[in-house]
DNA sequence: CTCTGCCCTGCACTAAAGTCCAATAGCATT
DNA sequence: AATGCTATTGGACTTTAGTGCAGGGCAGAG
């Protein structure tokens, strides 16, 4: 059980020392950053661990980091803190999903109840997209036909109906059917559906008929 | 068509005046407020709207209001405009839920922005809110036994597994499970599983068993 | 050309789910 | 006592789903 890591990054390195202080006595791991720039560099750290960010800093500023990492795909739980802020700039890290946003000084108790909520948030979302990217990782692996199928099979709709819409037969649905199960993973079609909702599975715009 | 409502709250009765001149010329239907009291006491809105919100007032402050309005079930999204907030202030507003927390003086454009979105994400938290607790509803419908049983489906147990589980025929199962995708107004299992899901169905822990 | 992957299908059969009709029994309310 | 809801089960039967074995066609890679 490896304690949860904080990322500091801060430009100021007494600032760093101090908050390194305080978190490792509150038991958590850290490691510091004197530039967002540095952070962006470091390898993605797996674990529970959340980013304490300074919002204004020379170069890439908190928020600009913020923003940065949403868009690798890197999401992390952050929380600001700052000596210079203002509402506009506190407003804009929390809708774009900051934990908390404390301005200096602030108590240690403050900022060490902000950090556990931001490990616990990073660990629940993390979860989460874990889940989903294996949904959709599964949900990759099938053909085009068998991803028809499945998205029909999760809508409700019996084989005869599905074997309609396609213009197939019955027995062929039953053969692709089969298939999504088993590379789905899928015990039952209850699994099958909540994997689909996961993974955000869509169902195919149906064909125009022929003609009445 | 009715267009949708902004409920303004704020006790200088200029500011009531000018923010129903911009939101009214902005196609929105307007109703003011001069204290968060008055704006507890109206009947609830059923239609699309929000609330512009001042957060310092005299007596329940914009916040108070905020809690208040989740607390009683009724939550909407706010857009809190203020001329002497503080970070900690719109930090707080934001975590929660605030659409947005404009300072003043803010520019038109960007506060008829912030209540096009606040509309928007009321008509859909709305929307998803409505079907929550339509599901919930249903399930509430069920009979203890029927309840049971729901659980058990939408884990995907066949028919037989369940009657082992809960210690009764097949035939049994089969029968309440008709009852519940009637009641449940479920056309199919993966209607049923996400209903299930919505309304936050869990599964009753097994009996512990005679003796192996 | 062969091999492989994907798509389509038929037949036969088992298992599971859904649907009628009908009946017994406990429990609570009226 | 009568009525109504719930829970339970039986029997008979139809419809679906799932499985195994068999085949065919088509297209791209080697």
């Amino acid at each position: 059980m490896t304690a949860p890591v904080v990322f500091v990054v801060d430009d100021d390195p007494s600032v760093r020392k101090s908050l390194t202080r305080v978190l490792t006595s509150a038991g958590y791991g850290v490691e510091t950053f004197g530039s967002a720039g540095d952070f962006m560099a470091r390898t993605p750290f797996a674990g529970p661990c959340c980013v304490v960010l300074d919002v204004s800093m020379p170069g890439l500023t908190g928020l600009h980091l913020q923003e940065a990492l949403v868009g690798a795909g890197r999401p992390m739980p952050i929380v600001f803190i700052t000596g210079h802020g203002d509402i506009p700039m506190s407003v804009q890290a929390m809708k774009a999903g900051a934990v908390d946003f404390l301005t200096k000084p602030f108590a240690v108790t403050a900022l060490v109840a902000a950090v556990q909520r931001a490990v616990a948030k990073g660990v629940k979302d993390r979860g989460e997209e874990d889940r989903t990217a294996e949904a959709r990782a599964r949900v990759a692996r099938l053909t085009p036909r068998e991803t028809e199928v499945f998205a029909l099979v999760v809508t409700g709709m019996l084989n005869k109906q599905i074997a309609g819409q396609l213009g197939v037969g019955e027995k062929t649905v039953k053969v692709h059917r089969a298939r999504v199960m088993e590379k789905m993973q899928a015990g039952s079609v209850a699994e099958l559906v909540r994997l689909a909702d996961r993974a955000g599975v869509m169902v195919p715009a149906p064909p125009a008929l022929p003609a009445g």
